[in-house]
DNA sequence: AGCACGCCGACT
DNA sequence: GTCGGCGTGCTC
């Protein structure tokens, strides 16, 4: 990026008024790929109720009911066609705010996708309700049998025992996978009628309370009638339960905690509602529950430097632009954003912390909430659809409990009434850039874009600076503030590189073990410390080999080979999840010689038993973690001390704070090094300082060691100096010469078929026809390291946009190639994906 | 995207 | 012969 607060031009494509006085159509917009918006007409519904942003359910195709979006108004039928008309007006206020219609327009223009792309990623799928096709039988069909065929028969029969179904259960009934051919057949014949029914969407969650008759809350009343309760022990018993739990207090009263208190069961309850003693009611509530609490901390108190970066991104709010935040790990950053929170919130705006990946963010959501108290709202991915539509509304009204929202990137699509900052936590990340389906964006970009339309502030931070950011930082485009010092001046750990080729050459390793690394491991576990290894890799070994003919097992999907996961001795595909058991003799040559290559964290686990036998050890990596809580079990075994070392993947990075690491040990740095990609030395500068940032911090200085065979190498001697001025400059130089970014825009195009000839066909046709527009700064076509991912092959194309080139008619250009590309009717079938700001 | 139509191979 | 595979076109 970045035209990010540039004032691109973020008004929606199409000029239909957003003004709905005496309109007679809407426009609106669907959550699918299409590319333009369809019109329908509003028969009797009154166009005051609509607005830009309000759900209708419209018919869509064939028959089925989809959810859309009205966009816009018009007042004369359309010419070429007959609109259908509104089937249902779903919301009384708009769902969506004009402003989030604008930012999604943004997003679909500059990331090269459709609106409805971006809709349907942007809403929780509760809200977008589709219609369920109902079969039922004919009142007064009369199926005479012999005109029957088995499939139909089958089907009237289930209807008569079930008189509803959906198109699925006849589907499971009949067995068959195409089923509706044939209920059109009978419904010609009069024998069936096809329902479209809208399932149910956002249902508020109400509990049941139970309070006494107004009747009876003169104590004259309650006298007699608790004396004519004689004969009904349970019916008192509960009575007196309830004045208990209203004593001194307000409070509504569950029916539920009323049962469970009085140990009695539903029929004494309803024997009292029943006598109109007692009468239920309901009480929306809601699903999302802080824990936060009342209690509310002050904030920490900030050292100097904590307060000169304040001030200094204070003044850069006031020259309108992002601030860059630059600080150490450890150096105190969540208590500068936390001034920065307190601030907006006191002036009554709402505030978006934006985090990497929220399933690692216990430990922070923690530190908010104390300061914060219940005004804080964590949107997680984990949460129900329910949950997710209830803080939607929240966010929407600008509710105190949505006074700061923690999510990760999806969280930029909540319907803020008022926001009024964006704090994009440790931006260098890569997980804020979405990878697979459109809109394949990135969510810092985006939250600038999105600032810019709200008049709210941004504030960016990192240890490890993106070079884009700190790029921006350095032209003046971001305002820029830094931190250089750990909190509590604890010492930035000292680093240690080793020389892998050395230490084998010396016979000194042991497994993936250098001596200098079993010495420091034995000196921190000594001194009662903990270790964190590293190794950035999952599974036992990446590849099993035949030691006679060379072979090695292949996925069956993909071009890769197949890793080696050892606790269930089974061979495993990362990029399809094909796994298979891993047998005794190679399956090529037939000789039991088959053996492991290279090394991933379960060895590392593994040899740690054999080095360290006291030692316990945990792993953590994508395996381990699967389960919902399984993350947060092994971190708190760690905090507890109840683990010594951990093990694991580059999941370790990602904003832990343990306290009491004396050591962090890089297994192998190279397989960082050597990865064929132009970020490759700013992602391995970045998660080798993160990695290492775990180490002392507190009081003592930790220790890390880098176990390499490049020990001169440049990048590490960076890490290991903590030099990031140099190596921004080296790689800035580097990306400069070979034409990347910062220095210049890309755009990867992405071909994917099943065929392999087809895919480079394709793709060869592309590129030249982008050469003729764009000459060298194509590159390509080139297949991925793996070309082909469940069975679709796949080939790249690499656009380089030079600055000051036009970004919007290099896109339109591109778009028109893709028109000519389409009407060859043997690259129709070819999927087109763009990826604007590849990285 | 989802769905129907229409054309082809491979099975009850 | 029918079923389901997929390519093609369309959806207000």
């Amino acid at each position: 990026m970045n035209e990010a607060g540039t004032g691109a031009d973020a008004s929606p494509r199409g000029s239909s008024p957003k003004d709905s006085s005496g309109a007679r159509y809407v426009e609106v917009l669907l959550p699918m790929p299409l590319e333009r918006n369809f019109t329908y007409a509003l028969g009797d519904i009154p166009p005051g109720t609509l607005r830009p942003g309000t759900r209708v359910a419209v018919p869509f195709g064939k028959s089925k009911l989809y959810t859309g979006l009205v966009v816009g108004f018009g007042h004369r039928a359309p010419e070429a066609y007959e609109a259908k008309e509104v089937y249902r007006v779903l919301d009384e206020e708009p769902l969506v705010t004009e402003l989030q219609l604008r930012h999604w327009q943004w997003i679909a223009d500059y990331y090269m996708c459709t609106a409805g792309e971006v809709f349907r990623t942007a809403v929780p799928s509760v809200f977008l309700l589709q219609s369920e096709t109902r079969v039922m039988l004919r009142e007064g069909a009369d199926p005479d049998e012999k005109d029957l065929d088995d499939t139909e028969f089958l089907i009237l029969e289930a209807l008569q025992h079930q008189p509803v179904l959906s198109v699925g259960e006849i589907g499971d009934i009949v067995d068959r996978k195409s089923v509706l051919p044939i209920l059109h057949r009978m419904i010609g014949r009069d024998l069936l009628v096809l329902q479209e029914k809208l399932q149910q969407g956002y249902k508020p969650l109400r509990a049941r309370f139970i309070r006494l008759h107004p009747d009876y809350e003169d104590q004259a009343a309650l006298g007699e009638l608790m004396d004519s309760m004689g004969r009904a022990p349970k019916q008192s018993e509960l009575l007196l339960h309830l004045f208990q739990l209203r004593r001194g207090t307000d409070k509504p009263i569950r029916s539920k905690v009323l049962q469970e208190q009085s140990g009695t069961s539903r029929a004494v309850l309803k024997a009292l509602i029943d006598k109109g003693v007692l009468e239920e009611y309901f009480l929306e509530e809601d699903r999302i529950v802080s824990p936060g609490g009342g209690a509310q901390h002050q904030p920490p108190e900030l050292n100097a430097l904590q307060e000169e970066a304040l001030g200094a991104i204070r003044s850069g709010f006031e020259s309108d632009r992002p601030v860059l935040l630059h600080g150490v790990t450890s150096s105190g950053k969540t208590e500068v954003y936390l001034r920065l929170i307190l601030d907006m919130v006191a002036a009554g705006r709402q505030v978006l912390y934006l985090v990497p990946e929220i399933a690692i963010t216990e430990q922070l959501v923690r530190r908010l909430q104390r300061v914060l108290g219940h005004r804080v709202a964590v949107f997680h991915s984990r949460h129900s659809m329910q949950e997710r539509a209830e803080l939607w509304y929240h966010v929407r009204a600008g509710e105190e409990k949505a006074s700061v929202i923690l999510g990760a990137r999806s969280a930029l699509f909540l319907p803020f009434a008022d926001l009024g900052l964006i704090v994009v936590d440790e931006e260098h990340e890569n997980t804020y850039k979405q990878f697979d389906p459109a809109p394949r964006y990135h969510a810092r970009d985006a939250a600038i874009v999105l600032a810019g339309l709200s008049g709210a502030r941004v504030v960016l931070g990192s240890a490890t600076p993106s070079i884009e950011s700190y790029h921006n930082a350095r032209s003046g485009k971001y305002a820029y503030a830094r931190l250089d010092r750990r909190f509590g001046d604890v010492l930035l750990p000292e680093m240690e590189l080793v020389d892998l080729a050395e230490q084998f050459r010396k016979k000194k390793m042991q497994g993936h073990f250098s001596e200098r690394l079993r010495e420091e491991v034995e000196g921190a576990l000594g001194q009662g410390g903990q270790v964190i290894l590293f190794q950035n890799r999952r599974g036992f070994a990446p590849i099993v080999e035949c030691a006679s003919c060379g072979h090695a097992p292949q996925c069956r999907n993909c071009d890769v080979s197949l890793t080696f996961h050892r606790h269930r001795k089974e061979l495993r595909c990362h990029y399809c999840g094909f796994h298979r058991l891993l047998e005794n003799t190679c399956e090529a040559c037939g000789n039991p010689t088959l053996d492991t290559k290279g090394f991933g964290t379960e060895q590392v686990e593994a040899e740690l038993a054999e080095l360290f036998p006291k030692a316990r050890t945990a792993r953590m990596d994508l395996d381990t973690t699967r389960g919902k809580h399984a993350y947060g079990r092994i971190i708190q075994a760690f905090e507890a001390r109840e683990t010594d070392i951990l093990v694991g993947t580059q999941m370790l990075t990602k904003g832990l704070d343990f306290r009491n690491v004396a050591l962090v040990g890089i297994m192998n740095a190279d397989s960082l090094l050597n990865f064929p990609h132009f970020r490759a030395h700013e992602r391995c500068f970045q998660l080798l300082t993160q990695v290492a940032g775990r180490a002392g911090r507190t009081r003592e200085r930790g220790r890390v060691l880098i176990q390499t065979y490049n020990p001169n190498h440049q990048i590490l001697q960076q890490v290991a100096s903590g030099a990031y001025d140099a190596m921004y400059a080296e790689q800035v130089y580097e990306r400069e010469q070979f034409g990347y970014p910062p220095a210049l825009r890309i755009i990867r195009i992405t071909f994917r078929h099943r065929e392999y000839n087809r895919v480079g066909e394709g793709a060869a046709w592309f590129a030249r026809s982008m050469r003729m527009h764009f000459g060298k700064d194509v590159l390509g076509p080139e297949f991925p390291p793996v070309a082909r991912i469940r069975n679709q092959y796949h080939k790249n194309i690499l656009l380089k946009i030079r600055p000051g080139s036009g970004l919007a008619q290099t896109k339109n250009s591109i778009k028109r190639i893709e028109s000519s590309f389409n009407a060859i009717s043997q690259f129709r079938s070819i999927r087109v994906i763009y990826n604007v700001d590849y990285i």
